[in-house]
RNA sequence: CGGGGAGUAGCGCAGUCUGGUAGCGCACCUGCCUUGGGCGCAGGUGGUCGCCGGUUCAAAUCCGGCCUCCCCGACCA
């Protein structure tokens, strides 16, 4: 956070820690009794507040510290969640019970009215049958009906049918096993609801996207909503990516999301390669447009056409210009993150003097990426240049980082371009240079999406759910109070030692978050934190407390270290950096068993046809070739490495050939 | 855009074949009880059955049309 300090303006998170004194205060008096503010108000009040003016400098944290203004599950939170899926538990036994799981805010620990009826004892009420047929049968007059549930036989022997099916299936889906989850221990009593990654790549991550509150479907097609444990990993990546790219010499601005139709027009390349996934508004005001406007699919022609009208000499020059936006491209298949109609991300646009300025941005740019993915989101790269039938739309040269997921396909997770002077022509950018010639300049552009998290979570996500590098983790503690065995009130002892703990972690700059819900119990809370990845859980209970100590459990394994709390700072510190370098070997490794370097076409096809993942072969630079093995092996070059590649055979033709990386692509 | 699957309560589903009272589990609410890996008991709330039309005394159910979502294939970050 310390970069994005604007002179003149306070810190918005200033702001946000004042909403946290607040908040703290409103919960003090509900735990004696008070009745409790309106968490909502509350909870907006304190955001329109009055932002606090802190000291810049001082230490900086080692994380920066969360936006706690939107994150669920947190304190006070206005909105709830939901899961999904329940599955029978093997040792709920003839009962055959089906589970449920569900988080919400916290309620007041204690009951903030006595019970009604005296003892707490419900009046007894009339019976009836739930639903609605009770009310019909009220209105059919017929008094001698019996209330409560009664079918025609053939009606109730249908639903017996459907409920012993249903059994069947649940039991069924148990007995399947647990395929290869990492997490998988005797006794798991964690219950499935989370497709296991073996058995359905595409259902687990659609499963754990949902269920682990990252976004849920919009009502149109391919726009999702981003939530707010989702939103704050973005945020996060675009902090650290947004002073990766401040950096390296770039400034922000916005252009518009409207693009009149004679602007995309003008490249030829690239209007063709984004016509078919453009959206146009056609009506405004109740009128037709003159001219369509597309609702940008990229800002290469809006930016360069106002670069047109920036540029005049040569001492304009360079242009480094960013932009953080949403664009829009009408895909025929969607899927959260990986592919979304409408998507948020970065374009970075830049112009320069020489084709080796603009050449040398362009890989400045794509090392920006590579270091941000393999060290913040500790996902590794391969990273190169594309092939002709790969490259951006317009592009002389296209760049890209490709990671590889665990279903054996590649990802595209950035690309930075070289657009050679083919912008500069087609919108008129021109200046006059050193020797007062009429000259064009180099463009570049580059671009990261909220894809990037999709490919996060396949990278390191298990059967239990996601796991976040620590580096972009909403949460990176998850504080899970355990209360006394019998009787004893944990607000009494455990409660205030866990908050204790909890600000001397906050104040050391970690993102904690502390789950003092008390209608969950700790074994549930600790599969519902599994599931969003929080990467260490800190448990505290009687034995902890009365040793001065606590526990911390790693999200991967569930190795536990007993920590005193004297120095549990510096100790999850440790463990969080150790967790982010774990995530990444482990990702390496991967990558690594799932590169292949084959010397024959059969042998190509037969990687394709089981494992997959990246195969290192030999290509002759033939389009036509590139065409043949995607269309008989579905797998496309990925990167053609930057020195070019090994000179080998082309696994296909035979002929005098490069190495390169083949896959297929997501 | 082709092939497959699905729309019934917040979630997961039965019921549709054979038209005739809107159901189950969980979630949610209330009270009690519990808490070191998804507690338990009791009582409650909640649904124009995706949309439009047709057949019928009567449609979640039969017929026609439309929409949406998911999965697998051809294009893209």
């Amino acid at each position: 956070m310390g970069g994005l300090a604007v002179r003149g303006l306070p810190r918005v998170h200033g702001g946000q820690d004042d909403v946290w004194a607040r908040e703290r205060a409103r919960r003090a008096p509900r735990a004696l009794g008070h009745p409790a503010l309106p968490t909502v108000r509350a909870r907006h009040r304190g955001l329109q507040g009055t932002a606090v003016l802190r000291p810049r400098g001082g230490t900086a944290p080692r994380y920066p510290p969360p936006d706690r203004s939107c994150l669920p599950g947190d304190d006070g939170h206005p909105l709830r969640r939901r899961l999904g899926a329940r599955h029978l538990r093997p040792d709920e036994g003839a009962a055959g019970r089906l589970h449920l799981e569900h988080l919400r805010h916290p309620g007041p620990a204690q009951p903030l009215l006595p019970p009604r009826g005296g003892g707490g004892q419900v009046p007894p009420a009339e019976v009836r049958p739930r639903g609605r047929a009770h009310l019909r049968r009220r209105q059919d007059g017929d008094p001698e009906r019996p209330l409560g549930r009664t079918l025609p036989d053939h009606r109730l022997a249908r639903h017996h049918r459907g409920r012993d099916r249903r059994l069947d299936h649940a039991v069924a889906s148990l007995s399947e096993g647990t395929g290869g989850a990492s997490l998988t221990m005797e006794n798991d009593r964690v219950l499935k609801e989370i497709t296991p990654k073996s058995k359905d790549h595409s259902q687990w991550y659609l499963d754990v996207v949902l269920k682990a509150d990252m976004a849920d479907y919009g009502p149109v097609k391919g726009c999702m909503i981003i939530k707010p444990y989702g939103y704050s990993v973005w945020e996060t990546m675009q902090r650290d990516m947004d002073r990766r790219i401040k950096e390296t010499g770039h400034v922000n601005a916005y252009f518009p999301l409207f693009i009149p139709k004679s602007f995309l027009e003008k490249e030829q390349e690239h209007v063709e390669g984004f016509s078919p996934e453009c959206a146009w508004v056609t009506v405004g005001g109740g009128e037709e447009l003159e001219e369509p406007l597309a609702i940008r699919p990229t800002s290469e022609a809006m930016i360069c056409s106002m670069y047109a009208k920036w540029v005049q000499s040569w001492r304009d020059l360079p242009i480094l210009i960013n932009q953080w936006c949403n664009v829009v491209r009408w895909e025929k298949v969607t899927r959260p993150f990986l592919r979304t109609t409408e998507f948020l991300w970065q374009e970075g646009h830049t112009l320069h003097e020489t084709e080796e300025q603009a050449e040398e941005e362009t890989l400045r740019m794509l090392e920006v990426y590579r270091s941000f993915s393999e060290e913040t989101l500790a996902m590794p790269v391969l990273w190169g240049r594309k092939s002709e039938s790969e490259k951006f739309a317009g592009a002389l040269r296209t760049y890209t980082i490709e990671a590889l997921m665990g279903d054996g396909k590649a990802l595209q997770a950035g690309t930075s371009h070289n657009l050679g002077q083919h912008f500069a022509t087609a919108y008129g950018i021109e200046y006059l240079d050193r020797d007062q010639e009429r000259t064009k300049p180099w463009s570049t552009s580059w671009g990261t999406s909220t894809r990037m998290i999709g490919g996060l979570i396949m990278t390191h996500g298990d059967d239990a759910g996601l796991i976040m590098p620590p580096k972009v983790a909403p949460y990176q503690v998850v504080i899970v109070p355990i209360p006394p065995r019998k009787g004893g009130d944990w607000n009494e002892a455990i409660l205030p030692k866990a908050r204790e703990v909890a600000e001397t972690l906050r104040g050391a700059g970690f993102r904690v978050h502390l789950d003092d819900r008390d209608q969950f119990q700790t074994g549930y809370k600790y599969s519902d934190w599994e599931m969003r990845g929080v990467p260490y859980r800190l448990e505290i209970g009687p034995k902890d407390v009365a040793k001065e100590q606590c526990v911390l459990v790693r999200r991967t394994d569930r190795h536990k270290d007993f920590v005193p709390l004297t120095g549990v700072a510096q100790r999850l510190g440790e463990l969080l950096d150790g967790l982010q370098r774990d995530l990444f070997e482990r990702a390496k490794q991967f990558t690594a068993d799932n590169t292949t370097s084959v010397s024959s076409y059969d042998d190509f096809k037969e990687v394709m046809r089981t494992k997959r993942g990246f195969i290192l072969a030999g290509w002759n630079g033939d389009p036509a070739v590139e065409a043949q093995i995607k269309e008989e092996t579905k797998a496309t070059i990925r990167v053609i490495p930057m020195d070019g590649g090994r000179e080998v055979p082309c696994v296909v033709t035979g002929e005098k050939g490069r190495e390169v990386y083949f896959a297929q692509a997501y």
